[in-house]
RNA sequence: CGGGGCAUGGCGCAGUCUGGUAGCGCACCUGGUUUGGGACCAGGGGGUCGCAAGUUCGAAUCUUGCUGCCCCGACCA
């Protein structure tokens, strides 16, 4: 893409409304600009962003063997009196009325619907188990949204509902979505820490939180601290899934609402105590037949009797990612994407456009790491230099070619490392060969 | 929802206390000089001062009501 056609409203200076740096990166990089308070346009780069966290999940989520469908964001109100929420969910959902006077509701979360679909779809037990996503915008009416993206009250998220026919089964729904969340956040460049979370009425050891690190998060994380150097598990669905996820639920991870001292410190050793902040950007739990009860979603049994299925559900908050990635990854000068869900992996400057030597490098570069099918920003606005430096800097591309027209003329071209800084001069087969993939360190 | 704050050109702000023809920086447009980390000179465009009512000869400024947004707290992916 090249800058001068791309639509990219970068700013110099801090919005006076944002104070949380992933906020304020947001807006300065042109990703987003708000509508009304928790409410978001996604600008071109911020949506390259949200697609590409949206396509890593749904990959693990396809892997896991979960299946997509799309549900809408508007919903009768009366399924949701069907299970009792109507009335329960209180303020936070946001009520609309038709022109036929319908009570209808813009959806925060969507067991009801899904249960409604399922229900009137499936009568064995031989359909069972399936689990069914999709990735859509929800609403939450907060009383005080917040923190940009992060606290929304319009909010992009995947949610995942399993149906199975015994909670032993319910339990393997779980633990596949446990393992596909670890896979997904890895993917994602972070460090995902799943800690034990209240399961409400149904008890049990059956509800995580995923908790990413970042000092700016709004929860306190308590844990061991080799939790954060294990691998995440690989996609073997069809192996012990409790053994895969063991090395996770094994030690010792909390929040702050459910952390005590004493257990903490009597099961990990002092060296080993963490205590960090974080983001919550997933939940998964268990809810067994909470809404396949009122609801009336049953299916026959091998010995022919009706049984209410066994649910769960599995949230990742797809927007909020985007903030959370930004606070686990910047520095003064902008955003550091990790590569896999840069917007463009690539920024090329050309530093003097007019000059012919720096246009024709400029060019064949742009050209040719294009056609190895990676995404990359060519910058050949006829801007000074500083103001070319400090945007790329400010947008966060793992990688920066600077050709100028002194090493055009020499053929070589400067490759900056974003994260680190480090800089390298290279001739052209070099460059490209670099660039092709994610910078080391 | 309780407490606090803000609203003046695209962005950041001054002016409000003490009423008298709306200003600064950045950005934008034109011309020129510049050109490896946010240049310089000259000229120029753009604002019913959040909305409504009131006080006054006169309101960005004083009064009342409303709306929007931000921050702190209790709640959430």
């Amino acid at each position: 893409m090249r800058l001068t056609d791309y639509f990219l409203p970068t700013l110099k200076e801090d919005p006076a409304e944002a104070q949380i740096v992933s906020h304020r990166l947001m807006l300065r990089a042109g990703m987003v600009r708000q509508s009304a308070a928790g409410i978001y346009s996604w600008l071109p780069l911020g949506l390259r962003v949200l697609r590409k966290i949206e396509a890593i999940v749904r990959e693990e989520q396809n892997l896991a063997g979960a299946i997509e469908v799309l549900m809408p964001t508007l919903q009768p109100a009366d399924i949701w009196r069907e299970s009792g929420r109507y009335e329960d969910y209180g303020k936070e959902m946001l009520r609309i009325t038709d022109r036929a006077e319908r009570d209808l509701l813009y959806g925060p979360t969507n067991e009801e619907l899904i249960t409604q679909i399922f229900r009137d779809s499936v009568r064995s037990y031989k359909e069972l188990p399936r689990n069914l996503y999709h990735i859509q915008w929800k609403f939450r009416d907060e009383i005080r949204p917040r923190f940009g993206v992060m606290r929304g009250r319009e909010f992009l998220m995947k949610d995942a509902y399993s149906f199975d026919i015994d909670e032993a089964a319910a339990r393997v729904a779980y633990q596949k979505m446990f393992i596909a969340y670890l896979r997904t956040f890895a993917r994602l460049g972070l460090r995902a820490i799943p800690v034990a979370a209240d399961t409400g009425p149904i008890g049990g050891d059956l509800s995580h939180e995923f908790i990413i690190l970042a000092d700016t998060g709004e929860s306190e994380v308590f844990c061991h601290a080799d939790l954060l150097q294990r691998p995440a598990p690989a996609a073997d669905y069809s192996g012990d899934l409790a053994a895969a996820i063991a090395p996770f639920t094994e030690l010792y991870a909390r929040s702050d609402e459910k952390h005590e001292p004493e257990v903490f410190e009597a099961d990990v050793p002092a060296e080993k105590r963490v205590t960090a902040r974080g983001i919550e950007v997933g939940h998964i739990f268990y809810f067994g037949q909470k809404y396949s009860e009122p609801m009336q979603c049953r299916v026959a049994g091998p010995d022919g009797k009706e049984i209410a299925v066994h649910g769960g559900s599995y949230g990742i908050g797809v927007s909020r990612l985007v903030g959370g990635i930004i606070e686990a990854c910047h520095d003064d000068a902008g955003i550091v994407w990790p590569w896999a869900v840069a917007p463009f992996q690539i920024g090329v400057i050309n530093l003097k456009p007019g000059d012919a030597e720096t246009d024709d490098l400029s060019e064949r570069l742009y050209a040719a790491l294009t056609q190895k099918g990676l995404d990359v920003l060519y910058d050949q606005r006829d801007e000074r230099a500083g103001g070319k430096f400090s945007d790329m800097d400010l947008i966060g591309l793992p990688w920066q070619a600077i050709i100028g027209p002194r090493g055009a003329a020499a053929g070589e071209i400067e490759i900056k490392n974003r994260k680190n800084g480090e800089k390298q001069t290279l001739d052209f087969d070099a460059a490209c060969a670099m660039l092709a993939g994610p910078p080391t360190d």
